[in-house]
DNA sequence: GGAACAAATGTAAGCGCTTACATTTTTTTA
DNA sequence: TAAAAAAATGTAAGCGCTTACATTTGTTCC
């Protein structure tokens, strides 16, 4: 016991509505509708009341509107984590488009781990989120029954399946990861790897590799001898898996990666090994994040339309929370970006 | 009007704390001491409580216990932006470490606007908060009065000054950049150049064109004939302003940049315009993020420790919202990173 | 001018929880 | 074994708002 840190305790007390109304000389209900249905209340009262809520520093307790009211105007999201570029893009446009429309966004991110999301999700829906912004399909089904008996709207992003009912919007990661496959197994690469996110809880992941998969069988590879490394989304690992698989033998000639994050890391380990990028091997990413085309050779990848995809989720969640109706799911179009880490294999 | 869309009407009502007490037999106090205190209640009934909140799929309503308990285990996070990358890490090691303490984030990013900086400091502050993490000091001043009349304890990350009284993590901006400035014009710079970003309402970025103009009339510059060009935080805004501050008269021979997107995108630039880095030009940065080190030529910087500071500040914050005392402001280090787009000026 | 209606405001009952205080049950002590 | 103390549980009063319904005030129209 030594001295006393300085105290944080309050000169005053926080002003309530009733506050507000007894200043004002009305009734709480009518502060009430002055703040949330204005032109229900007359000019004369109005002003009286806005005045008397300045002079009070007066701002409304959510917890207690919430409980009140049973909404919340608020939309909660669940990434996977906030370090990647993509979904902080899209998650920034999600957040412009709701705040447009008086919505406020709650973000938590999961760290790419099932049990986290699951308890976030919980914790989102416990604080009253209207609606909810989920990514990908991969989740515990008695989540979904949970979400479905407080009918918290959920709307799915950054994926696509025809075959779920599931409302959501984003692209099919299968199709467009299989698309820039042909086109490298045109350009006559036989010996093929791919560095992955862990496969396990990753719908996204497991679709990208699959449709490498799929384009490979078509090509006639034996599918069983590609390497496939599954590590995480960070730079460093996709070092270390380059390494690893470049150790491979047939060593592959192309290094298809899950994400433009491992691509990088693939590229740094490339120039480290003293590997010429294409001539000695090729490598590919997904997402074309910033970096893509400000690499050294610039990254052949997928775009993926983040901001659109954020935006639009904005206007589809807003939709079902307010409409309370099931919209119908949008499939966005990716494309190929063609750049300097492709190129045919040496001969 | 055609076909109506599938109703999202729920099958069953959410269940509350009384439904759990009834079924368990016990009162409403005994189950909310299960949850918040369960050493308060002795073993049998507690998995009695238990096997109830189980069967009915109890969840608590967060905004009841919030307008009860008066507080809510929330700390409010408000940053410039969620898309740079030294927010998004920083902010990261936040949250991991709140959550290690049973605190939840919330998180609200303001474009870097004023007006709405405040705006989300007051919603999060109605959304209950109970204590508050904001980057930098420029702020209007009745908003410290606001929260100190709500006790909410409010700690500053990302800057550092002696002076203030406010509790404060960071680092001197304006220091780290002299000392980098020092280091150059040691180097025998005579004609430099700075973009920074809009030094109106961020004073970081004020604190380090400072710190450049401090090094600068220590070394008998004319400050006042130093180019320097405002704008925004982006790649693409780099490259503009990197264009423009290079037609200046007399050639800067080093360009300053606010921090390394504005670097990445002098490099960018540059490489266009076919001046080669650092032989034609010098450039630096600040912040030390990813793409620094990847950079080609990899970029000298200043680095900052983004992680350590948001880990730290958790702690802090948690002190002060549980101990409700203020705690000493703590100055991290930075220290410079010494790569390839510096050297000395062509003679 | 007063009936008929519309607009503005007031009254008061909750929303689902926590917690001070009261009561009951169990344990300790002499 | 009974009184005293401690532990477990119950009772009920709010927390600060919204909103259905009741009441008052203002407007319209013949």
């Amino acid at each position: 016991m030594t001295k006393e840190p300085p105290s944080l305790t309050p000169d005053t007390t926080v002003p309530t509505l009733a506050d507000v109304a007894r200043r004002a000389g009305v009734s709480t209900a009518t502060v009430s509708r002055c703040l949330n249905s204005p032109d229900q209340v007359i000019e004369r009262t109005r002003t009286r009341v806005m005045q008397a809520v300045k002079d009070l520093g007066y701002a409304p307790n959510f917890s207690a509107r919430a409980l009140a009211a049973k909404h919340t105007n608020t939309i909660g999201a669940v990434i996977p984590t906030m370090e990647n570029a993509i979904f902080a893009r899209g998650i920034q446009a999600f957040q412009e488009e709701l705040g447009r429309h008086g919505y406020t966004l709650l973000v938590a991110s999961s760290s790419y781990q099932e049990a986290l999301e699951e308890e976030q999700i919980r914790t989102l829906a416990a604080r009253g989120a209207d609606g909810l912004l989920l990514i990908g399909y991969h989740r515990n089904a008695k989540l979904h029954e949970f979400l479905r008996q407080r009918s918290i709207p959920t709307l799915i992003a950054w994926a696509f399946e025809k075959e779920s009912d599931l409302p959501a919007i984003g692209f099919s990661n299968k199709h467009a990861m299989a698309d820039l496959a042909r086109l490298v197994l045109e350009k006559g690469h036989r010996k093929i790897g791919m560095i992955s996110a862990d496969t396990g809880a990753n719908d996204r992941a497991r679709d990208r590799l699959a449709g490498v998969m799929l384009a490979a069988r078509e090509a006639g590879l034996d599918v069983d001898r590609i390497p496939v490394i599954e590590t995480t989304y960070e730079i460093e690992s996709g070092v270390q898996a380059f390494r690893q698989i470049m150790a491979w033998t047939p060593r592959p000639t192309v290094v298809f990666c899950g994400n433009d994050v491992l691509a990088i890391g693939a590229l740094k380990a490339a120039k480290e090994m003293g590997l010429s990028v294409p001539e000695d091997v090729s490598i590919t990413g997904f997402d074309d994040i910033e970096i893509a085309s400000l690499a050294e050779p610039a990254l052949t990848t997928i775009h993926v339309p983040h901001r659109e995809m954020g935006r639009r989720a904005a206007g589809m969640l807003i939709d079902m929370v307010t409409k309370n109706a099931s919209p119908n799911s949008v499939e966005l179009q990716t494309d190929i970006r063609l750049r300097r880490t492709l190129g045919p294999p040496k001969t």
